[in-house]
DNA sequence: TGGGAGCGCTACTCTTCAAGTAGCACTGTC
DNA sequence: GACAGTGCTACTTGAAGAGTAGCGCTCCCA
């Protein structure tokens, strides 16, 4: 018997196109900037950090077709769906601002069991 | 005079380095399968749907940095931060449900305004 | 004591994505 | 018409991820 039930069945959840959505490159920071108010193209490339436009417009072109965000006359906009995400995001607002000072004191807790350590 | 204000100052909120973790691919969807409990290497792979190990290794290597995931005994678990930032995610969970059933009617809402549209 | 199965993880190649830069089509102002 | 500003795309270069093979290790059973 190995160390553990050989596979997970679960998932499937609604969550993981979520997931998928934004776990690609900026695609939360743009959410993040987008929740305080509407904002140009290129206002929002500089406050991202001078984003590369590409990226920016692949990105927001997910997002419109995911109905997260939509275009206005400022510019882009949250719609009411991406403004509820937001609301979501605002919970890992919170826990950033606990996890931050724990991050000076992150440890890499190796343990005795691991076998395969090579040293690459 | 511009359509808005020339630049957003704000920023350099403790989330920006939460956002650039968590928005490399698999981060989040490792962080998701990781809140039931611990998992070893290779079912943790399967349960992210055969997810390269390459990648796999890469990103536990940063969240362990992090202080969000830890080894032990059974295999890879989260650390109590990262648990707490796994309630976090809880509230993107219950954010997907509700706009799961939305996808389908998702607009992509192009308004008159916009200048650039090439037919590239 | 040795063979097989299973583990975490790395090395390698190939593909895909993102960064970086230049520039177009359009609008508004003078 | 010249100019400045906007959204967005095309292009090239570099980095990240996917896919596969396999190492070093441990456990199990004979």
């Amino acid at each position: 018997m190995p160390t553990r039930p050989p596979a997970r069945p679960r998932a499937r959840n609604p969550i993981l196109p979520l997931l998928d959505l934004l776990g690609r490159r900026w695609a939360l920071r743009v959410l993040w900037e987008l929740r305080i108010g509407a904002c140009g193209f290129r206002n929002l490339q500089t406050a991202c950090g001078n984003i590369s436009p590409t990226v920016l417009s692949t990105r927001m072109r997910e997002l419109r077709k995911a109905g997260l965000v939509t275009d206005s006359l400022p510019g882009l906009e949250l719609t009411p769906s991406g403004e509820e995400l937001a609301q979501a995001l605002a919970a890992l607002d919170g826990f950033a601002r606990r996890w931050q000072p724990a991050r000076s004191r992150a440890k890499a807790g190796r343990i005795s069991r691991g076998p395969g350590q090579r040293r690459g």
